[in-house]
DNA sequence: AAGCTATATGTAATCGATTACAGATGCCGA
DNA sequence: TCGGCATCTGTAATCGATTACATATAGCTT
């Protein structure tokens, strides 16, 4: 019933001319002449012609894809810059292709095979715990495509990326809470290990050096990123006997359950602790207090990862363009989470 | 420097055999002798050898990947559902593609691209707004691929879906409103026309009719899932002269917008008003208050519409089988955002 | 010993597009 | 009138794997 699908022959056929032309007419129409053009347009439509990208891209070698590796896709916080970088990819004509890099089963078998570049022409990581041994080994041997590290990135490693200026946004945090009169001033960190974690760890130090003020251990609360964490970290600060005034958070999330935490034990935000996020997620300006928060960029790192790995992919590779690593910057938003000390 | 990538022919050539028995050892080990099988997989790492992907479909015909086509990536509502269909797909060797059917430039001419089967194997549609002609059209001339459709659906269409049960999610959430004491109860709506904001809407109104308590028109209030929205409509309720004690959201996001925004009118949820929401995202158990909701199993919805659409792929697709419509159960969780009437 | 089967492997066509190369045509100037 | 050049189109090799079909070998039966 159904003929079978039809084909750059069955078109050339229809339109009178040779599979080349129609080829051409396709992918590159200024070099054919306007009549046949037209008559390969018209033979596509009555024929009903769609392009078989799987015998394209065998031909020119190029997948037509990039892989995008998320730890944890169901964080919430991705799905912005995923959707950043679709619209810059989709504006190539590239398709996106997603691996969550920490399911229950993927394991380095399945993710060495993204690694490669009959699976996809580049490919943008947002996460920066992938064993470096996995991309050591491709990157030398050719058969890699092009990587660009986005967010987070694997320290000592030369790869391109896009990332803020977390040692700047942490800055930003501990000095507000510093001009609104705190003094003694705690972190709740990320995951121990996460670049992102460290840097906004070295900032909030460097930072509270700089003004003075005091490094105690014990205020520099362990997360990882998480609401529940942030809830936890809650537990810890409520036990303290001397608790710090203010808490810079490391994520929005973790924020978010501290908030939470200490208000089911009848505390409240920014009454009895100051709370500074970072992220600036949707839901931090309908918190409640809504939060006050380090902005990034999340659609914006998104578009500039996938432009950079763009540029890659159809640049020079040779060239030391490996280098670069963009900065965007982030803002604080002051809302109301954060308060002068002591008024209550 | 760097040779051209290793082939199926080098293989043989180091194994010392022809490239059908290299590779049979690999797609079917089974029907080659244990000795060469060994042989081929030594060549294979001597040479560093990785399967070409896009020759492989070609002669296989399938693209070794599904398309997930998600309304508004920025959504984190979406985010654990493609968590579930990728753990599911991983684990069948299926890459996943996500499109952006909403972002600024997806026009229909790319978005039909991806609904040919020399695209992809199989298509899981988050969203119930594609245009309806898009896949009749291709579904008649046997060039597209199954269709799964979750969460959303197209009405009067008999594409096999995933979904939960909204009108019941809707009674559930009058009812414990009822139980509470309140009489007057509002609903706050999803966008004109949405599958998910008419069940939802139907659900509420049998509820409430069954229940015999009012309908009344102005207190169905407009909405779009979002934040912003839930805040608009808490301006709305604000200014009603009459107020229905109970609202009912169709998101949690709506429902936290209304919380916020209400929040900072110095109103609070649920002295002034209850609340319940719909979805049961990360954030509800960490809003303040704790929202009550009505939970969906969204990584089980992603996992069985990707098994659903495996299904479909490998299966007869002649078979009747496009009247599968699988509905996932709703429960009730009940938190702070709701209290008895009165009750201030 | 001939014939048969089962098992293992090789040969070569095939998937559907791209593109190097060659050939055809028309126009121009000398 | 002819060579030279530009423009357009066709022929056929090619990308790298899969697999139908053919062949070879060993083991078994009678």
């Amino acid at each position: 019933m159904d003929k079978k699908a039809t084909t750059i022959q069955d078109v050339a056929r229809v339109a009178g001319v040779s599979t080349a032309t129609v080829s051409r007419a396709i992918s590159n129409p200024d070099i054919v002449s306007e009549a046949t053009r037209e008559a390969v347009f018209a033979a596509i439509r009555t024929t009903g012609y769609h392009i078989n990208l799987m015998a394209r891209n065998l031909r020119r070698k190029r997948t037509g894809a990039i892989v995008v590796l998320v730890p944890n896709l169901g964080n919430p916080f991705f799905s912005r810059i995923l959707s950043g970088i679709e619209q810059t990819a989709a504006a190539e004509g590239l398709s996106v292709l997603i691996v969550d890099t920490k399911h229950p089963n993927a394991d380095q078998t399945q993710l060495v095979s993204y690694l490669h570049n009959t699976r996809a022409d580049g490919l943008i990581a947002l996460d920066g715990s992938l064993p470096r041994a996995l991309l050591g080994d491709g990157q030398a041997s050719g058969a890699m495509p092009p990587i660009v590290f986005a967010c987070e990135w694997i320290a000592h490693c030369s790869f391109p990326n896009v990332a803020i200026d977390n040692e700047a946004g942490a800055a930003l945090a501990v000095r507000h809470l510093y001009e609104l009169g705190h003094r003694d001033i705690g972190h709740v960190m990320g995951p121990p290990g996460n670049v992102l974690t460290e840097t906004r760890l070295a900032g909030t130090r460097d930072a509270l050096r700089s003004l003075g003020l005091d490094i105690r251990d014990e205020w520099f609360i362990d997360g990882d990123f998480s609401l529940q964490s942030g809830a936890d970290a809650a537990q810890q600060w409520l036990a303290m006997k001397e608790r710090p005034t203010a808490l810079f958070c490391a994520s929005d999330q973790m924020a978010c359950g501290f908030i939470s935490e200490i208000s089911q034990e009848g505390l409240s935000v920014p009454g009895d602790v100051s709370i500074v996020g970072f992220d600036d997620i949707d839901i931090a300006r309908r918190f409640i207090p809504p939060l006050t928060t380090i902005h990034q960029p999340r659609n914006a790192i998104g578009n500039a990862a996938a432009r950079l790995l763009i540029e890659q992919i159809s640049g020079d590779r040779t060239e030391a363009a490996s280098a670069v690593h963009q900065v965007l910057g982030v803002e604080l938003v002051v809302r109301k989470s954060t308060a002068p000390l002591g008024n209550k």
